[in-house]
RNA sequence: GGCCUCGUGGCGGAGUGGCUACGCAGAGGACUGCAAAUCCUUGCACCCCGGUUCGAUUCCGGGCGAGGCCUCCA
């Protein structure tokens, strides 16, 4: 899994022409990224618990970290770029919603099913979303002894303690630890202010308010794994601890995974990822687990949160029957009348930026798949070819605005742009300016398909009988013949009413297409 | 209560101490039998009150308003 050394040259030239500059949580300031190894990028990012159909709250950060990631791949190269994106498959919520959905199963298969249907169903979302499989996907399940071994070293660095077959996080130790960050430095807060704010109850086996799970035990028909630290009864891991080791594992010294004790400062990655509302707690523990179970000062060099989504305006909750899912938006009509296209919901997404919160709506769909069609009417059936537009490319540069990258695109596709780069001595390939918006836009993972492709799915989702429509047409050619124009209008109507729009050409011949 | 975002034209949404964002919708025009599509042109803005400044939508302070986190959550 070690990436292949680069020769001579450290970074790639277009990664330092304008400086790629992102927001760090952390410092909560822009500021320029500085790979701590340009032949290993190495990202992380918080995926989803499967327990339930991805919404397109969850969509969120898969798409705006895949722009990340192919950014990072354009700068430092395909094979540089380590992302990590989990699957947190041991969760309380999964064991509830097994035993709902499961009742007459053993505990354990239930999970096994909701598990890998979950897991199945959300790869296939993130697919049609267009976006890259990340370098590791790891299941939480499967490093559990990495958890163990972590959780062990917590409690021998005296952060960490056994209380009633629990294993606990102690964030006051940790502030006495030397070396150590202070906890809430993400969070931007003090653990007196968290204290006065807290409304949490608290377990009789915490030794204080705010410590929090490391592992817990299990009932006998719960999933349980062996205990560290000599507990008897088996258990399973608390949340948080899950993306400390995951990301460890997969990203850490040397790159397969593992710890280095001997040099702590080099237990570091370059980019954290997630939604804003995991900075507290869940970010802020990790980052306390890491650093305490490594002796780092920091776990990630940069912090970056994705903002929130609304729908329609209002919190997307259950409750109000406004959630939506991805497969919803995919494959049933359910949220604006019809189906929505992968690209369709990447750009209406992609149209914010990512630190901002979005609404969720039919109209921005709808422009969405607007802008598409012309985008596509453009590129026709052209390869992506050549580097993308610098413009592109620096604004994603700077910490990824891609409302700005799209007004860029808006602008390759402009005619009188594209008229003007035809008479451009280095653009005097007519077939270049196409590419060239392809290959931009495909930075931003749009423009994935051929225009061939996207009428074949369109034409197949509408179910449209062509021998109908062509008998249809050739009625009405016979009508506009004798310039009998009620009939020819009547016709006309006709075919809108069954979904095609009619084009007279200059030269006589009508085609036709899908009703936009 | 504590912490933190945000407030831009009809809508969405960037950005900046002085210079066009961009897209959608609207208006006018070209094309058309009429349309549609397409193309050309175009109107419309920076929550309120102070301050700093030659000049503020942009910086500072206050106010009002919206949202998020502090509890499972992307």
């Amino acid at each position: 899994m070690k990436p292949p050394p680069r020769p001579r040259d450290e970074t790639p030239a277009e990664a330092t022409e304008t400086r790629l500059r992102l927001y760090n949580t952390l410092t909560r300031q822009k500021q320029p990224f500085e790979p701590i190894d340009a032949n290993a990028v190495r990202l992380y990012v918080c995926g989803p618990t499967v327990y339930d159909f991805a919404h397109i709250g969850n969509a969120r950060p898969v798409i705006v970290f895949d722009v990340l990631f192919r950014l990072l791949r354009r700068l430092y190269g395909a094979d540089h770029v380590i992302y990590t994106r989990n699957i947190t498959d041991v969760d309380d919520k999964i064991n509830a919603r097994a035993e709902r959905d499961f009742p007459a199963l053993p505990l354990n298969e239930a999970i096994a099913k909701v598990t890998e249907a979950t897991e199945r169903q959300f790869r296939q979302d993130v697919s049609a979303l267009g976006a890259l499989a990340p370098t590791h996907e790891p299941r939480a399940t499967q490093y559990i002894d990495t958890m163990r071994v972590m959780i062990e070293r917590l409690i021998a660095r005296g952060v960490a303690y056994v209380a009633e077959d629990h294993v606990l996080f102690s964030p006051n130790a940790m502030d006495a630890l030397p070396g150590a960050p202070r906890y809430g430095t993400l969070a931007h807060r003090s653990l007196d202010e968290m204290l006065a704010g807290a409304r949490v109850e608290v377990a009789p086996y915490k030794r204080d308010p705010m410590d929090f799970v490391l592992w817990k035990p299990s009932k006998p028909n719960e999933p349980g794994w062996r205990s560290p630290a000599g507990i008897g009864a088996p258990g399973r891991p608390g949340w948080h601890i899950e993306c400390s080791a995951m990301s460890m594992a997969t990203l850490l010294e040397p790159f397969g995974g593992g710890m280095r004790c001997d040099d702590p400062s080099r237990n570091v990655f370059d980019i954290h990822g997630g939604g804003i509302d995991l900075v507290f707690p869940h970010h802020e523990n990790e980052i306390a687990q890491s650093c305490c179970a490594f002796g780092s000062n920091r776990m990630a060099n940069v912090w970056m949160h994705n903002g929130f989504l609304q729908v329609e305006g209002e919190k997307m909750s259950k409750s109000l029957g406004n959630f939506v899912t991805i497969h919803e938006l995919l494959r049933t009509t359910k949220f604006g009348g019809r189906k929505w296209s992968g690209e369709a919901l990447r750009l209406a997404m992609l149209r914010t930026r990512y630190s901002q919160p979005i609404d969720w709506t039919v109209k921005a769909l709808e422009e969405a798949e607007a802008t598409l069609d012309r985008w596509y009417d453009e590129v026709g059936d052209v390869e992506a070819k050549g580097a993308p537009d610098p413009e592109v490319l620096n604004a994603l540069k700077d910490d990824l605005n891609t409302p700005d990258a799209i007004a860029k695109l808006h602008r390759l596709a402009h005619p009188a742009v594209l008229g003007a780069m035809k008479l451009d001595e280095g653009f005097l390939d007519i077939g270049h300016a196409p590419a060239l918006l392809k290959s931009s836009a495909n930075l931003l993972g749009l423009l994935q398909q051929t225009r061939s492709e996207r009428q074949a799915v369109a034409l197949s989702e509408a179910k449209i009988d062509t021998t109908e429509i062509n008998a249809i047409i050739a009625e009405r050619v016979q009508a506009r013949a004798t310039l009998n124009w009620a009939e020819s209008d009547r016709l006309r109507d006709r075919l809108a009413t069954l979904g095609v729009a009619i084009k007279d050409n200059k030269d006589g011949v009508t085609t036709w297409e899908l009703k936009r």
